[in-house]
DNA sequence: ATTGTATATCGTAAATATACGATCATATAC
DNA sequence: GTATATGATCGTATATTTACGATATACAAT
């Protein structure tokens, strides 16, 4: 492509969609479920229970932080992610109004 | 990279992250709200609403019928394309459950 | 200081997505 | 029949994503 058109869409549209595409990979929603339901959520763990390599899942670590889905708390020479269950409201929020607006559900 | 490693996880996280991949554009999100807020829901009347060529927003309609999210019907030479509240019934519950279970939200 | 452990980043290859113009197929109108 | 309109598909260029191994960084322990 030339260039993306991403940008002449109203920011509403381009911020849903992008919640959206770091949703869009199964291992991103595996690490969402897993940062919730074990008791420690270094990186190790979860590389261990993802059949991806540790620079994989690294990666797949900064798309959720990049967008805040996910916080890192620096824990001597470890890492301890965790949700941001602020941020992860508002998705809910929005993805909400949208649901609402298409489909009345 | 080699090859795709999705088929590595769940059925319902494969799903759930397709659904998502589908809501990951702009340009989608804002056919599905024209789609429940026009009169009409021709191809024509969507291109013209959007700042992209005829030739793009049939290969976003294709996507949105992939997942089943919309459906066209044929009305002599032109396409009318509806939303599948079915589709997006189903998808709006996943979400539901994948948000319920990350942040109680 | 050295060694080990944990994680991030770099470099890179292959796959997929985005975008367009050109063309094709089909239905209507003449 | 031919022309016109609508929308899908093809071909193609570029961008982005996914994946890995290798390397770098940062801390901990010895």
């Amino acid at each position: 492509m030339a260039f993306s058109k991403k940008s002449e869409f109203t920011k509403e549209d381009i911020w849903l969609a992008d919640i959206a595409k770091v949703l869009s990979h199964p291992a991103r929603i595996r690490i969402l479920k897993l940062l919730n339901s074990m008791d420690s959520c270094m990186v190790g763990n979860i590389v261990d229970q993802l059949p991806l390599s540790q620079s994989t899942v690294s990666q797949h670590l900064k798309e959720l932080k990049r967008l805040d889905l996910i916080e890192g708390e620096i824990d001597g020479p470890k890492v301890c992610y965790c949700i941001n269950s602020k941020t992860l409201a508002r998705a809910k929020k929005e993805l909400d109004k949208l649901f609402s607006l298409i489909c009345n559900c």
